[in-house]
DNA sequence: TTGATAAATAATAAATTTATTATATAATAG
DNA sequence: CTATTATATAATAAATTTATTATTTATCAA
């Protein structure tokens, strides 16, 4: 995800607040479209729309499962942790792991 | 920042992509806005209507330095780790820290 | 096959964001 | 005070995003 315009894309896929909303939820599991749906106000192809941006921009993934169309996280290591960032900012600084893996970047 | 209209304005102001840059600069340090522009092509007053929409959402400040002013990022350790976060994703995995503050949120 | 459910796509209208142009403000130097 | 430099603001045009409505595709069950 070095490359610029894929983190904007990703950033641009994330905000907004239904898509916010749609990637809190699958950070709890997997969800098919309806059940989505249920939660969030809005309509079906409105949803399948902004479904559709996720899943262009990488974030999410979809399978069938039986007469459903199930929704998953497909980076749900970067996704749960942009939603911790935002929830914790205040109290949230690097960890040891981040800064060896920047430590190595800026070797190369 | 649990505020969910905060996560988006915030989300919102980085999702462009001179905004974006805008910040990975601040993240280096502090900038007047002349030498941003000098990096950056963009006009003189649209690059003073990103700055606003940055310093809106809560990103960056700015101070009074001389004859000129300038900008610093006025949550050094979120934004800092949300680059971080967009360079290494892959690599990126939640570390103790954030687990254990996570863990606190939950009980409640 | 038919009907019903689940979801995507296309076209368009509505809303929002972005960039430009012109102007204003504020500080500093002379 | 005047001119200059640095930046912000306002108005508007242009571009992009979003939501709606209608239609289509696909799957399953009877």
């Amino acid at each position: 995800m070095t490359d610029p315009d894929k983190q904007l894309q990703i950033l641009k896929a994330c905000a907004h607040p239904v898509r916010l909303k749609i990637l809190k939820l699958l950070a709890k599991g997997e969800n098919c479209v309806q059940d989505v749906n249920k939660l969030l106000e809005v309509s079906q192809p409105n949803l399948s729309q902004h479904m559709g941006i996720l899943k262009n921009s990488g974030l999410v993934d979809n399978r069938i499962k039986g007469s459903k169309r199930c929704y998953f996280l497909s980076m749900p290591t970067f996704t749960v942790n942009l939603i911790n960032l935002l929830e914790i900012e205040h109290n949230y600084v690097p960890c040891e792991k981040v800064q060896k893996i920047l430590e190595k970047k800026n070797e190369i």
